[in-house]
DNA sequence: GGACACTGTCCCATATAACGGGACACTATC
DNA sequence: GATAGTGTCCCGTTATATGGGACAGTGTCC
């Protein structure tokens, strides 16, 4: 990061104050979470009610986000039209599986989770719309990885930092780079406790018209309900969404392999 | 305005730039956008990219909005849950009524559409969400108004500009202040022209638990759908819904007057 | 009732950070 | 090969953001 232009990342670091847990904040309030001059916040605070982002509640002069944030999140998600595609089938998947089913997309280095629908039963695992996550860690990132060809995966994988979230997070290139094989030739990947510890997931790749993988469908939940016969029947399910999604996306399947790989099964 | 961080309105200047139309900008075309410097717009966007606001493809150079934007839409999203307990009412209403169906809640002096669903003629109303509209003009706007107890109106009326939009946009206050009465007694507000010409709407109030406005699901559509018959067949669907959704929120409509008066039915 | 710990806002001298013109390398089109 | 685009970089100038402290207002606790 040569030089970010301070005020914005400020201003940015304010507005990621406001959380589910604490959507009002007060200047000094907010000054604290960022550390910064009550005088700074107050100012950029203003700054942010006036240009719409924020609004404030004229009696308990408390700030909370606005709606244009809406008219943002509008744009970006009709230029991901996957997101809105998908949303029937996750519907569908979580009421068969009943475990949390995201949708994450690659950005950068990274991935994003664009959307997601958690199980509905007390032991789960939760996903943060937004959030952006690694790719060497998770069934997702993993999958992402996979199908990138070797030479991207290449230098990706020097440009970012391995880092083991968990005793079970892969570090070593190498193997990443056999798994990413193992998971192209299945189609679908699997991660026990990857990036989560106790928490497993499966995932499997959403393809565009031009054949590119453009989003990752997941099944995750706690690992104790991940059993062998549990992932087979979750990766089953997965694929075939995904694969269902990406022929409304107008992706036709090559004709010589078997588009869904099962592996096992 | 008294002193708006030059920056801060630049970046949102420029993160306005991106819409469903040009989704991705190049540097030089979204500084011809905001009539600013090339070095200016390339510095913050790269600023905006580093902070995760903006993707930049790698290839082409563009950027487009990333998916931070969705966290703080979720965040957003989570304060105002009318919006996610609406949503299947307004489903059924677009289904019933054939005609455009939208949400607004109220914003310092102005109101934010937060939720629509637009009809599937090919003559409709077209809402953005996140857009901040007036007070004064539309059924919503006036709907407002309405709720509002005398002493706010007035002094609300004082602060805004009663700009007229169209020809058939109420300026006077002293009319304004007449047709809020009349809103309040018959429970609902209409509009022809007011705000777009040649569009008409209705609007119904959703109560909280503790009674106050906080919403106004709006029936819109071009005028020549909205004659007598028409207005009054969505008005009482548009009320009924709205009362029903007040209801799941807690309020509990007040026993002496009926809670739907509907006036001519 | 008075002291205290808060709050948001305002002011202003200081220094920093944003600015924009222009140079540069690159690419696609004609 | 010329032209009109593009994004990036540099740098001197200036305007802009900064933060300490003062201030008034509020609610709480002793």
């Amino acid at each position: 990061m040569k030089e970010t232009s301070k005020t914005l990342q400020r201003a940015v670091q304010l507005m990621d104050c406001f959380t589910r847990e604490t959507p009002q904040l007060g200047v000094r309030e907010a000054a604290r979470c960022c550390n910064l001059a009550s005088s700074t916040s107050g100012r950029l605070l203003a700054s942010l009610r006036d240009l719409g982002l924020l609004v404030q509640d004229p009696e308990t002069k408390l700030y909370a986000l606005a709606g244009k944030i809406l008219s943002w999140a509008e744009v970006y998600s009709s230029s991901v039209d996957v997101r809105t595609l998908a949303q029937p089938h996750i519907f569908d998947l979580q009421r068969t599986t009943g475990e949390t089913i995201s949708l994450y997309i690659m950005e950068g280095n990274q991935r994003v989770c664009v959307e997601r629908l958690e199980s509905e039963q007390n032991v789960r695992v939760v996903a943060r719309v937004g959030r952006r996550l690694p790719l060497h860690a998770g069934s997702a990132g993993r999958l992402f990885l996979a199908y990138l060809d070797d030479k991207q995966r290449q230098t990706l994988l020097e440009d970012i930092q391995l880092e083991p979230f968990t005793p079970y997070t892969i570090t070593d290139p190498e193997e990443l780079h056999r798994q990413s094989a193992i998971i192209r030739q299945k189609g679908y990947s699997i991660s026990h406790g990857e990036w989560t510890i106790d928490a497993s997931g499966v995932a499997a790749p959403i393809f565009n018209q031009r054949g590119k993988i453009i989003a990752a469908l997941t099944i995750s939940g706690p690992s104790a309900r991940f059993d062998d016969l549990h992932v087979d029947r979750f990766a089953n399910s997965a694929v075939r969404t995904a694969s269902h999604i990406s022929r409304l996306l107008g992706y036709t399947p090559p004709p010589k392999r078997a588009p869904i790989p099962l592996g096992r099964l």
